[in-house]
RNA sequence: CGGGGUGUAGCGCAGCCUGGUAGCGCACUUGACUGGGGGUCAAGUGGUCGCAGGUUCAAAUCCUGUCACCCCGACCA
């Protein structure tokens, strides 16, 4: 594998690696205030692909997007007893405004439980009036004693979906759907393998009844939960009189859930395809799908036109064929140079055309996962383009898949266990008992990632502590991001 | 909050020990040549040395204080 100069190996130190290709590629910048960050162009360009294709499919189960306001008063938070404590220590905290302090003080939001459930105990009469199916795109904030790009910041954009309905399987129901999107989104779009499963107890979000996951693993074999769907029970509707008379027109609370997607996935991307080169980029959700490099002498006017010429006509009918093309014509920079900045940003292809391909009718066809490059017959670029970049979203999934199921394992003795966590993710009985999962965190640093719904079922006692297993299945112990 | 580190040009750093006109690489500007894998030559631009105070004829350098940021842990989408 070629590398790129300067840049950490990811075998080296992955931390860096990830550091430096963010600022590299030009995704993000430091901003001057501490655990924040400038999302740039090219990485907010990569949002909104995604954003475009998670909120056609929101759209698609039903969903509409409305807007709630950033500030929510702090004694919401106290109304549900999990949720605040599971928030109050990362609040953000406006106490003064208009030159005075407040009265009430007001959080910034780092979610929106509290104030779609008080809109929607207003929202609420009768059962006629659910579901509430909505949704909304912002910016939330949390005070993360930590932060990395994308990854952990204290501002990140994201969606949350929240829903209202009349009983528990309707809910339910729901939960599951918005997780299936999630990982429709990862797999099919972003060429992420994705686990769905249901996390612990001790994972669980704070004041929710169940919370399912998608996890998938990065290039150094950690995990990293990239999109969580929660189904609330009544507690919220309990905390914010979401009430309504159903059929019988008894008094009933509604059953509610939530789902958030953040930025955070950008480096989940990063981290599941990118290599020593920078980038790799999965071409569904690509700015560019395809960089044109002309290549032409300076003080050739007439062979420059020439080159441009077929360069303009090649970029039009790439756009004929619906492919994000982009033609990188800048001046003063050698190809060599730019070859390298794209590879570096990660697009999946690149077309380079010179005069010596002109004389042949051919253009350079280089594809970013294979390191390879290779001449096609200019009327043939096209259809080899769209075919390569369909080619390129599926082996790029299957190659992550391959690193993960080589980075998986089971483990019956904790010793075994030990060994094999260091490595990837380990299927393990487990007793499900806080205290357990506390000790193994101690020794090892993993977590429990999830209990997979369609991962081995369970088949002998606690792999730590012996006691009897509490799941039906093997749960995925690792260590996370 | 604990441990470690760093603040000097846009970025990365040297200089500090032993005080004496602020330096290197990259980037940037201009020109020429060059152009199929990170070009060459020439001439240039750019700095309240984190901040405040002190010592001294003289402070990036010594002393005191202070602020900020980064990395590793604990918390987490």
């Amino acid at each position: 594998m070629a590398k790129t100069k300067g840049l950490t190996p990811q075998t080296e130190d992955f931390s860096a690696w990830y550091n430096e290709i963010v600022y590299r590629a030009d995704l993000a910048d430091l901003s001057p205030v501490r655990g924040s960050m400038v999302i740039k162009p090219y990485g907010y360009a990569l949002w909104e692909h995604i954003q475009h294709n998670l909120d056609q499919m929101f759209k698609d189960t039903g969903h509409q997007n409305l807007y709630m306001p950033l500030l929510i008063p702090l004694d919401f938070f106290q109304r549900e007893a999990e949720h605040v404590e599971g928030f109050s220590p990362e609040l953000a905290v406006v106490t003064h405004a208009g030159g005075k302090e407040l009265e009430e003080p007001l959080a910034i939001r780092p979610t929106s439980e509290t104030m779609f459930g008080e809109m929607y105990s207003k929202w609420v009469q009768s059962y006629r009036d659910l579901p509430l199916l909505y949704n909304q795109w912002c910016n939330v904030m949390r005070w993360e004693l930590r932060t990395r790009p994308f990854l952990r910041t204290t501002e990140f954009l994201w969606q949350e979906g929240h829903t209202a309905h009349a009983n528990a399987e309707e809910a339910l129901a729901e939960t599951r759907q918005m997780l299936d999107v999630y990982a429709k989104l990862a797999e099919e779009f972003a060429a992420v393998p994705v686990v769905r499963g249901e996390k612990t107890a001790g994972e669980r979000f704070a004041g929710a009844k169940l919370t399912i996951t998608i996890e998938a693993m990065m290039r150094d074999a950690r995990a990293l939960q990239s999109g969580t769907s929660h189904y609330l029970g009544t507690n919220f509707a309990e905390a914010f009189n979401i009430s309504f008379n159903d059929e019988n027109n008894e008094q009933a609370f509604a059953h509610t859930t939530s789902w958030g997607f953040s930025t955070r996935f950008i480096g989940a991307i990063i981290m599941t395809h990118g290599d020593d080169k920078g980038l790799v980029l999965p071409p569904r959700l690509a700015p560019h799908q395809v960089v044109i490099v002309p290549i032409y002498p300076r003080n050739d006017d007439e062979g420059q036109a020439r080159v441009m010429a077929e360069v303009d006509t090649l970029a039009a009918n790439l756009r004929d064929a619906s492919v994000r093309v982009h033609v990188d014509a800048r001046e003063g920079m050698s190809p060599g140079f730019k070859f390298n900045e794209w590879e570096q940003k990660g697009v999946p292809l690149r077309l380079e055309l010179g005069p010596k391909d002109l004389d042949k009718g051919e253009v350079v066809l280089a594809n970013r996962l294979y390191d390879d490059k290779r001449s096609v017959a200019l009327s043939d670029a096209v259809s080899i383009s769209v075919a390569a970049l369909e080619q390129f979203h599926h082996d790029l999934f299957e190659r992550a898949h391959a690193f993960r199921e080589a980075h998986s394992f089971h483990a019956d003795s904790y010793d075994d266990f030990k060994d094999r966590v260091a490595e990837g993710w380990v299927y393990v009985n487990h007793c499900g008992r806080p205290e357990c999962e506390a000790a193994i965190q101690d020794d090892t640093k993993a977590t429990p990632r999830c209990i997979p719904f369609d991962g081995p079922a369970a088949d002998g006692d606690c792999v730590r502590c012996g006691e009897p297993n509490a799941y039906e299945r093997r749960v995925i112990f690792a260590k996370a991001y």
